[in-house]
DNA sequence: TTGACAGGCAAGTCCATACTTGCCTAACGT
DNA sequence: ACGTTAGGCAAGTATGGACTTGCCTGTCAA
């Protein structure tokens, strides 16, 4: 589980999407691309998109719905928070007094 | 700079010397080898071990200081901590009350 | 000084994966 | 019913990166 969430992290296409989805939740594909190419100057394929957000749910980052003929995504972030956690010193971990 | 943070941590190898460097800190390249083989079981080269060392050392994760003929190796944690800050929710980045 | 030990440099191989193109299904509006 | 819109399912390509092999440099002990 957590190989994915890395693999995951490791693209900066899929954390420019996570950035998009901090900044406004339930996008629909469509809505993500539109966005990375205006705001982000990111001419990529609507399947390529459509690629890494699988990616992303597979790592427990990204949930998705379908509604009607839309599907929205939606950030989760708290995958993150194991992050620090793994490495964190021993003390922080709680072994000392 | 979050680039290399990110790339460093997408390999398994990577992240397990980081876990080795969390167990016992200022080891060289050679007692890293040695504990990935015995304790992980990994079977690596010594070159591949210092090519990983090196991304580890480009992302801020790892620094390493020589003495004599040996280089220690020591954890540096710290680019871990703004992980999960940069998609911390609005609310949760310091803007609601 | 010679040999053993710790590490670095520079190719070369090979597999994962990011990205595309082409076609196909399903849900709406008119 | 027909066209449009949102999305999915394969293929195929190609670039990055993990790993190895071979050789070279520098440090210590005998």
């Amino acid at each position: 589980m957590a190989d994915e969430l890395f693999k995951a992290l490791a693209d900066p296409t899929r954390r420019t999407i996570l950035d998009e989805l901090v900044d406004r939740n339930r996008q629909t594909l469509f809505e993500i691309c539109a966005r990375l190419s205006t705001k982000h100057g990111l001419a990529i394929s609507r399947q390529g998109v459509s690629q890494h957000l699988a990616v992303l749910e597979a790592a427990g980052l990204v949930v998705s719905r379908r509604e009607g003929r839309y599907k929205f995504h939606d950030i989760d972030t708290t995958p993150l928070g194991h992050i620090a956690e793994r490495w964190a010193s021993p003390d922080t971990r709680g072994s000392a007094p």
